[in-house]
DNA sequence: GTTCTATACTAAAACGTTTTACCGTTCTCA
DNA sequence: TGAGAACGGTAAAACGTTTTAGTATAGAAC
């Protein structure tokens, strides 16, 4: 059975002084509260000794804090997610919070789940990816008054703090560089899912043709399911390119679907090159290493969560209520 | 200010019944306990109504467990541990089970300061990589009887839970594919941390030398520090390939290695073909899309994980102490 | 020699649960 | 008819902290 852990309890006891004085001096107020230096420092020695740490649990609960910040993404094993996790668990640590994480794999009802998980175990404050159909959950978050930061997507006509990228612009920028090069026929692979981030990638998109007195081709856009299997999005892709052998120009709304549109075009000895381009959001090694290079859309991912965690903190510190802010970093195209 | 969540005496004094009652009716003891089915219906009413949620803390600080499992790895945006995690956390959540994560770093002190830290919130289990000098904190955890399970990195005669694949053979059999290939200069190319994973697979290696009547040479063994930018890996291969142009086929111990070693390659023009051979360890999306498409030692994640999680709730339902396993799972070697 | 202030510390409540031990009724049946 | 069992609950302690409102003594000030 495990030996029980030290409590506050029995280093009072061993001291000869009520547990009063003991956390007084654990929380570093023993100057200000009066304790003589030479009981701080025997304490601090007996706390030394014997390894005792307090238990965070029971000050969560008499505190209502936990120094714990939850983080929802839809998958944290997207390199982008898992990319700013990292970024992000070591800033909070620096200042002695600890991330607690899930993936919500875009189901709607999960993310309602784990923000009532997160909250019956007093997490300080959300940093959220969010899903869609999370929209209610945040509201109620925000009415709450909890520090919540959202990022990579946005929710329109939502007072909440956010950082993430110009998407319109990104793929404007895309387009343009596409047109540039003189390709006729740009395809879109994006995904069906109806959050602004997305929906952004496709505006910028539609409104780069048009100032580019390009027609909009309906057939040039595909919307994947999300959730589909890695085989079913190459089918999928391997069709659209057979059936508008045309298409000279694909800029894909995410690095998975670059990848599966990578792995479709090897399956079909496709290449990219002078007559085929392809630009891809969220750069990494894939495509730097892929032969020929690919293009792609960076997002700065040390920047994004130097941002995310600023704003956090600032919510967390502030007496009253702050207004939130919202922080549009521009995607950088890397053309290869 | 954030309004005060909903507790069991909230939902005690709205329905006229003790608090103990409540509490009865919400863990499903109400029949057990002898509680008419009219009060519970009735408290089933109210919770629903209200949207009352236990708080998990104070139920964490009577109960003395938490319904959380620790994991500790090296560098969560690694692909092979964001995998693991995700795979993880999927199952573990299907459990009534939350992931609260760090990376090391593979900073020796990180490991007991993130150990201690899970302990202090009572975490019930632990899932550890195990950096180098996680000895004593993990001999720690043995002796304090907490379900602990190790993967990817083993800790010699230390009598623990560990899921890991058999990386001398794996190592083994990477050069036997070369020797077959023609190969006459092998090298290796791994990580200078002293962990047994790593160093069985530079055993395997040699072994596999030797067995085929092939030289060793310890110029053709690199041993990169831990933690050094990509940019110093990409130069010290370059500088390897140079100085070694007789290297005709090179395993790479880690796939961030393998990563930095393609990209040396890139960068000096050279190509990986019927003259020059490249197996790297941890498969990827990467390897797949290469031109050519590189070889790859897999780990089967699914099965790593789902052992992990098998081990963990072995010990976290076992009412006596369980006498440790030690699972080892083949790597694929996936020849492309 | 009283009052005031500073010093050095502590008792006890509170955070929100779970759980043990108990208390009244009403039934059952010899 | 009266003893035990079954029924339907509850009071209160405990988990390990933090924090408020003290207490007791010594010295200072007048």
């Amino acid at each position: 059975m495990s030996t029980k852990a030290l409590s506050i309890k029995d280093i009072a006891k061993k001291a000869n002084v009520s547990i009063t004085t003991v956390s007084f001096i654990i929380n570093g107020k023993g100057v200000e509260k009066n304790i003589s230096t030479a009981v701080i420092e025997r304490i601090e020695k007996i706390i030394q000794e014997d390894g005792y740490k307090p238990n965070q649990v029971a000050r969560s609960l008499r505190m209502g804090t936990s120094k714990i910040i939850g983080l929802i993404v839809e998958d944290i094993s997207n390199p982008f997610f898992a990319g700013i996790a990292r970024l992000i668990e070591d800033k909070a640590y620096k200042k002695g919070y600890k991330i607690i994480y899930s993936s919500t794999e875009n189901q709607p009802g999960k993310t309602k789940e784990l923000i009532d998980l997160f909250k019956s175990r007093q997490v300080d404050a959300y940093i959220i990816a969010p899903a869609e159909g999370a929209r209610i959950e945040i509201e109620k978050l925000l009415l709450e008054n909890k520090p919540v930061v959202l990022f990579d997507r946005y929710l329109p006509d939502l007072n909440v703090n956010y950082v993430g990228i110009d998407n319109f612009n990104a793929s404007y920028n895309a387009v343009k560089q596409f047109v540039k090069d003189k390709r006729k026929n740009i395809a879109l692979v994006t995904v069906d899912i109806d959050v602004e981030q997305i929906n952004h990638r496709l505006d910028g998109y539609k409104q780069a043709l048009i100032d580019h007195q390009m027609p909009f081709s309906a057939g040039l856009v595909i919307k994947m399911p999300f959730g589909q299997t890695k085989e079913e999005t190459i089918d999928r892709l391997v069709q659209l390119f057979k059936s508008h052998p045309e298409i000279d120009a694909v800029l894909f709304a995410t690095n998975y679907l670059a990848i599966g549109g990578l792995m479709a075009l090897k399956q079909m000895n496709k290449m990219v090159n002078e007559r085929f381009s392809v630009i891809a959001y969220d750069d990494g090694d894939v495509f730097k290493l892929h032969t020929p290079q690919i293009s792609a859309v960076e997002q700065p991912l040390d920047e994004i969560s130097d941002n995310i965690i600023n704003l956090i903190f600032q919510q967390i510190s502030a007496k009253e209520q702050l207004a939130p802010q919202q922080i549009i970093l521009s995607g950088r195209l890397i053309i290869r």
